[in-house]
RNA sequence: GGUCCCGUGGUGAAGUGGAGUUCACGCCGGCCUGUCAAGCCGGAGGUCGCGGGUUCGAACCCCGUCGGGACCGCCA
């Protein structure tokens, strides 16, 4: 139907006749014999010089034929690529005609209600934002596939329908037909399978993978998203990160960008300097310890504290009124801190603080050299708690510095040595999984399992991207002894073990190998690439923020018939 | 489960106790031979999300509810 695409055609194509296919983006009359129509495709528009008479509107899906020629004189199009050329001459044919749409197929849409444009999702992809959205998805997923297999990786489709394991995340559960009562989960992830592709022997596996939680969404939340999910065998942490760090720079070179260095960083000093386990490493504000500059302090907040953590909120002192101080407070507060301790450097270099009456001269000069303070900056104290102190100040760091997700230049960081346990459960008095029970503990920390296991690194880690925690993995305990040590910590007898688990963890008697693996969110990778903050802006038909679809109207109820198969029956709605 | 913000012709906004009022875009009709977010003239288009309350009077204040968004909890 068409010889050329519509953001293809350039003064070289000059005296050729054409036909191009596309919808009517906007059409501008001059009177009884004159009038131009931009015809639009995904690769962009091009002018039709037509009769005025041709009754094209809006969005009509046309083929129009016609010659290509100079736009005569001075009305070249800079802005436009095809803005040298024109159709002249044209035949219009009108394949289908359209009602006026609902909003504007151009970037003014980008302001129109995001449900207008969910519910109308397939207007909404006709523009070129989104567009170019999903064809930079369509890239990443490709150029991650080149990458695993170019590593020797071997694609595997797993399950959707799998056993429902009440760990971890809340399932979709989908009911049996044929035994009634009995239930199949969606898969959280394909972590089961993964590992017992590696017993049997496939050694590097990999899969773009669909995973579905049941969980509240947010900006960089749905409940269905795509992982890329990888296991290798007979490999260390290194293999892993090289994997999956080549996988995302070609992504992120496919997108058009450039994905710079992957640095790594311990658990330990992620928190120590940045107060979160995801760090964003594209602005300073860094924690500084002020515990010894307060040792022997008079101020008694601070006294005897565990750790005296600082940040330095360079020129914002101004910007922070008592309003905006308070509010942060209340917030360090609601994280567990005790308080907030707030410090303006003023003009002269003094402290500017309802506290400062109680720091000694020789504190206060500590604290401006400990925080290189200039005049005009806002410092923040908090006493608490290591770890309270590194998270209070590591949000109030994020609040106050952190730029949007998509800003570059990106930043890409492993975490490593996550501790192997996060806390003490409060009612069992048994130390709580960091990452999941499987998670091979450091070999430098074995011997303090028993004696104290807050202080047992593992072998887990995290890839962050500019804030985000893209995805997480671990090297896996592939010895039974080692994870009935585990689960014997952990309070999991051996016949809890064999209940929950047993499907799962009776192939590794048959001989396991060394395995680890990760896996990576591609949603939110493609969003920061595409430079959007939130991933529905690269997804197809994403889901609202309370799961429902306004293009489909899905989760509908369903016929009583259907229940009856199943042997359902729906409770009326609690009152 | 919780906190906060939002809901006004098709779209986006203004209106915050005094008449469904206003603006821009779009739409329909007319004019117009070089526009490119064309321009000019005219016109149509509304359950101010929904329900209740306060008031002489409610888009506006109060309560509830539905929908959307950001975040906390949650996401081993």
């Amino acid at each position: 139907m068409r010889t050329h695409q519509c953001g293809e055609l350039r003064a070289e194509h000059i005296g050729q006749t054409v036909s191009l296919c596309g919808w009517v983006a906007t059409r501008r009359e001059h009177g009884e014999k004159l009038a131009f129509v931009d015809i639009r495709d995904h690769t962009g528009v091009t002018q039709a010089v037509v009769d005025n008479s041709v009754d094209v509107r809006a969005e009509y899906v046309v083929r129009v034929t016609g010659t290509v020629a100079a736009r005569p004189g001075e009305n070249l199009n800079d802005r436009l690529p095809t803005g040298a050329i024109e159709l002249q001459d044209v035949v219009v044919e009108v394949l289908n005609a359209a009602e006026p749409p609902p909003f504007p197929i151009n970037e003014r849409a980008d302001q129109v209600a995001e449900g207008t444009r969910l519910q109308y999702r397939y207007l909404d992809i006709r523009r070129e934002r989104m567009q170019k959205n999903l064809r930079i998805r369509a890239a990443v997923n490709s150029a991650i596939r080149r990458s695993m297999e170019d590593q020797g990786f071997l694609e595997i489709e797993t399950p959707m329908l799998v056993p429902s394991t009440p760990e971890g995340a809340r399932e979709f559960i989908v009911p049996s037909r044929q035994q009634p009562g009995s239930f199949y989960a969606l898969p959280q992830s394909p972590q089961l399978f993964k590992q017992l592709l590696m017993v049997a022997g496939i050694d590097r596996y990999y899969q773009i993978a669909r995973c579905l939680r049941d969980e509240d969404l947010r900006a960089d939340r749905q409940y269905e998203f795509m992982q890329l999910d990888a296991e290798l065998s007979f490999g260390s942490q290194d293999d892993v990160f090289e994997a999956i760090g080549s996988a995302v720079v070609a992504a992120a070179e496919a997108a058009g960008q450039h994905a710079g260095e992957i640095v790594k960083i311990t658990w330990h000093d992620a928190m120590n300097r940045f107060g979160i386990d995801k760090p964003d490493l594209r602005f300073g504000m860094e924690l500084v310890d002020l515990t010894d500059v307060f040792a022997t302090t008079g101020f008694k907040a601070f006294a005897g504290a565990a750790a005296i953590k600082g940040i330095n909120a360079t020129a914002k002192a101004e910007e922070y009124g008592r309003n905006k101080l308070d509010a942060m407070t209340d917030k360090a507060k609601k994280m567990g801190a005790k308080g907030l301790v707030w410090l303006k450097v003023a003009a002269d270099g003094t402290l500017e603080s309802p506290v400062a009456k109680f720091l000694s001269e020789g504190e206060q000069a500590a604290v401006k050299a400990a925080l290189e303070a200039q005049p005009g900056d806002l410092l923040l104290i908090v006493a608490d708690s290591w770890m309270t102190a590194c998270e209070v100040l590591g949000t109030l760091r994020n609040d106050l510095g952190r730029p949007p997700v998509h800003e570059g230049p990106y930043r890409f960081v492993w975490v490593v040595d996550f501790p192997l346990f996060i806390g003490v459960d409060d009612v069992s008095g048994r130390p709580k999984p960091g990452h999941h029970p499987f998670t091979q503990p450091h070999p430098d920390d074995l011997h303090l399992l028993e004696i104290e296991p807050l202080k047992v690194r593992s072998q887990a880690y995290d890839l962050v991207f500019n804030g985000w925690e893209l995805g997480s993995g671990s090297i896996r305990i592939h010895q039974p002894e080692l994870q009935a040590r585990i689960f014997g910590l952990l309070g999991i007898s051996p016949e809890d073990a064999d209940r929950r688990f047993g499907f799962f963890l009776n192939p590794f008697r048959y001989g396991a190998p060394p395995h680890g693996g990760f896996g990576l969110g591609i949603d939110r990778l493609v969003a920061i690439l595409a430079g959007e903050e939130n991933i529905r802006e690269v997804i197809a038909f994403p889901k609202t923020q309370s799961g429902m679809d306004p293009m489909t109207n899905a989760p509908t109820p369903v016929d009583p018939k259907q229940l009856d198969d199943l042997g359902i029956r729906v409770l009326p709605p609690k009152a």
